[in-house]
DNA sequence: TTCTCCGGTTTCCTTTGGTAACTAGCTTTC
DNA sequence: GAAAGCTAGTTACCAAAGGAAACCGGAGAA
């Protein structure tokens, strides 16, 4: 059996990371668990994200095997994105980080708003 | 009570999530969550990670209240870093996606070589 | 006719990410 | 005594990614 580990920069799982700790994918899983969503379906309940972005997160967790894709022959063609089985392993994990960003956001910026008072002091002595 | 949304793009959480959804962030709070680490070893730790990338990283993770710096006045200066208490609950949710990395990343790259495999016959094709 | 919707792609510009070199002072090695 | 390595970063530079907006063809609604 091969050894995976994230520290060393030529594992694959570092790839794999870099994948999975993105801020578009989480939106992306999150919409997706809750059942299949088309393409602009999705655009329109995750707010600010493009097109192009939003095509291209989609391609990479196809790829992945996290997402699923079926397109229908209906006109104009119908675009099915869902969780697969291994996204959906995935997905408990990646909620938590969502979940956590939402009932901690407060604290964040309370620290954001504490550390650049301190530097603009730093700055003022100086 | 203000209501926070990660769909919402004018969101604070938006950019909490933009923060610790990140390959890096996760890294360094795993290294971090053993014990007070220096600069440099945080960077021989963490295989790939350059200097630019990682002081950038560690600053934002402080700004945060993720990681606190504390610098001891020896020659040459010492420099350590910890997780606070508010980074500490983030840890448990973060660590999960590097496991699920470690874990999965057979089934991931078995997924892009069916992936890469189906579009390079879809190419011949035509 | 014009507007909207479908699911994207293309173009362009800005922002970010990463590499390599450099800072400055002390310690160790040759 | 000179050269190299340690400490913790910063700076200049370039490639890569991110994001806004326009565009695609075809169909249905106003």
């Amino acid at each position: 059996m091969t050894q995976y580990c994230v520290y060393s920069a030529s594992c694959p799982t570092r790839l794999v990371l870099d994948h999975i700790a993105d801020k578009w994918a989480a939106l992306i899983l999150r919409v997706l668990s809750e059942g299949p969503t088309r393409f602009n379906q999705l655009r329109r309940r995750i707010d600010g994200v493009s097109q192009k972005v939003l095509s291209q997160a989609l391609k990479r967790l196809e790829r992945d095997g996290l997402v699923s894709r079926r397109a229908f022959p209906t006109v104009p063609v119908t675009v099915e994105y869902s969780v697969t089985p291994l996204g959906q392993t995935l997905c408990a994990q990646i909620f938590a980080l969502s979940d956590w960003a939402e009932k901690n956001v407060e604290a964040v910026l309370e620290a954001q708003a504490r550390y650049d008072a301190a530097g603009s002091q730093l700055r003022e002595a100086a």
